[in-house]
RNA sequence: AGGGGUGUAGCGCAGUCCGGUUAGCGCACUUGGUUUGGGACCAAGGGGUCGUAGGUUCGAAUCCUAUCACCCCUACCA
């Protein structure tokens, strides 16, 4: 039987694509640079934005909806920002079609042309900082605490599924405070919350830090990232909040009046995942023998495969034990097809990523048994059918964690400090990964050494210090940062 | 955005250079049968405006022009 997916050490790249396709994750629409989200991939979504929207909501926030267009002056009044986006964006100019006077079809009706142009929103900052205008007057209108789940636009050149398309899913918090150090904290405690969830759900480990100057949202003060390494060295930006000072409240006028009826601008910040993370989930865990997920975001946690195919007495074992599994809250689905031999079945869900198997046929019948095979270490095991739901949901969490310690160990493996120039040069040509050094602080610096070499610098961790010379221009520097080359 | 490549059935491809019966092959799909504890086998079927739009020609998947999409390498980005 033929190879259907691609080895990652043949063709990385080419292997992402195969497990995209061939766990029907998505797969590419009639529209340049847009996917279509098929059914396995868009539940995978609402795993992540249910536990998501949990974790918002015990942090206080709530979700509201405001427009996908945004008028074209706006988002040209905070300057930093506009520049940021200026260059991919959708700008919608006509409001009507007519039939085409010179043939068939239909052509853009010239007199429909809008008195201002409308930008599909690459973030919604600017439509969202003039709406806050007319809510905030007052000290005791705030903080507000507002998350979107939305779609936007970005008119990327180069696109790929889940991790770069013209169009993407996400959510962005929009928050508005009366004073500075309660807008860092919030944007801080964001940061937290999606490391947390990046480790406990997605089980990937993740390097917290600071944005530098250069690598900050386009009108941010800070901007807090969690970075992810997947698996061919390759460093992914997976979250980020920010910080975004005065500069919106300025840019839209939006003021309060404090307890002594003094005008004040407010202080705000934004945070936002999007669909990428599904592209991270994939290249976090997954093998070449297709997608790997951690039984927490898997849309399908177990599947029961009736051995050699369903009838009367197997199909009254696996139903007791899917209803014994449910009970614990456990995803499970029996195979009822009858088509295809357990042997296809075994690869197929295999592909897809569905973390455990059970095998029921009559030897395990006789034997009062089960066999489990679970997705990760491709093992399995014959056990007892009673206390069956017990095993099965400890099982998952092993794997849960198992993923985690894996990713982990991976990760760590591929933090190389290093104390000169050249040594930079060699572990990223050779090895990859995360690097460690010292950095004078200054963009000039930065930028020649993603000029030289292509890396960027990712982050400056939170849990670093000690303090060394810049490995570029030996000037004193505060702590190591890390570079690597990114997606 | 620059360079290179590819578009032929759901998927993977041959045919294109050098125009000429009814456009092929493997997988998948349908039906019947034999199988069935790690990707089964036999037989008979169904499925195509050859990416799209023009053009050249008696005749175009094949030649010409335009256009769209996707892939790889660079540049930019969640």
């Amino acid at each position: 039987m033929a190879k259907e997916i691609t080895n990652r050490s043949e063709n990385y790249s080419q292997w992402y694509n195969d497990i995209v396709r061939k766990a029907q994750l998505a797969e590419h629409s009639a529209v340049r640079g847009c996917m279509v989200i098929k059914p396995t991939g868009f539940a995978i979504w609402e795993k992540m934005q249910s536990q998501l929207d949990k974790m918002f909501k015990e942090t206080g926030h709530i979700n509201a909806y405001f427009p996908l267009f945004i008028p074209k002056s706006f988002l040209s009044k905070e300057a930093e920002h506009v520049e940021g986006f200026a260059k991919e964006c959708a700008v919608v100019t006509h409001h009507r079609l007519m039939n085409n006077p010179d043939g068939p079809g239909v052509v853009v009706d010239p007199s429909a042309k809008l008195e201002e142009e409308l930008i599909v929103r690459p973030t919604s900052e600017t439509i969202i900082w003039n709406t806050y205008k007319d809510w905030i007057k007052s000290y005791r209108d705030l903080p507000i605490l507002i998350n979107q789940w939305a779609n936007v636009v970005r008119w990327e050149m180069r696109t790929r599924p889940f991790l770069r398309t013209a169009e993407f899913l996400w959510q962005e918090g929009h928050t508005a405070h009366s004073t500075k150090a309660e807008a860092i904290e919030e944007a801080q405690k964001m940061h937290e919350v999606y490391a947390r969830f990046a480790e406990d759900y997605m089980a990937m480990p993740v390097i917290k830090g600071a944005k530098s100057a250069n690598e900050r949202f386009a009108g941010a003060l800070e901007t807090y990232t969690i970075e992810a390494l997947m698996q061919d060295g390759k460093a992914l930006q997976a979250g980020t909040s920010h910080f975004l000072g005065q500069n919106f409240a300025k840019a839209f006028d939006v003021k309060y009046l404090d307890n002594n009826n003094k005008e004040q601008f407010v202080w705000a910040t934004s945070w936002g995942v999007s669909t990428r993370l599904i592209g991270a989930l994939v290249m976090t865990h997954s093998d070449d023998e297709g997608l790997v997920l951690p039984p927490k975001l898997a849309p399908l946690q177990v599947v029961i495969v009736p051995i050699p195919k369903p009838n009367g007495e197997i199909m009254e074992h696996a139903e007791r034990i899917a209803a014994q599994l449910k009970e614990k809250g456990i995803s499970v689905k029996i195979d009822t097809d009858k088509k295809n031999r357990p042997g296809f079945k075994f690869a197929e869900y295999e592909m897809k990523g569905v973390p455990v198997r059970l095998g029921i046929g009559k030897r395990d019948i006789e034997n009062n048994q089960i066999e489990v095979a679970r997705r990760d270490t491709k093992t399995k095991e014959n056990v007892s059918m009673d206390g069956i739901a017990e095993h099965v949901a400890n099982l998952l969490d092993d794997m849960q964690r198992g993923l985690f310690e894996k990713a982990l160990a991976h990760r760590n493996e591929h933090i190389t400090p290093v104390d000169n120039y050249d040594q930079f040069k060699e572990v990223l040509e050779n090895k990859g990964g995360f690097i460690s050094a010292h950095w004078d602080g200054t963009t000039e610096t930065e930028l020649k050494i993603k000029d030289d070499t292509k890396a960027t610098l990712r982050c400056i961790p939170d849990d670093e210090e000690g303090e060394g010379t810049c490995i570029v221009t030996g000037k004193p520097s505060k702590q190591r940062v890390i570079f690597a080359k990114a997606y």
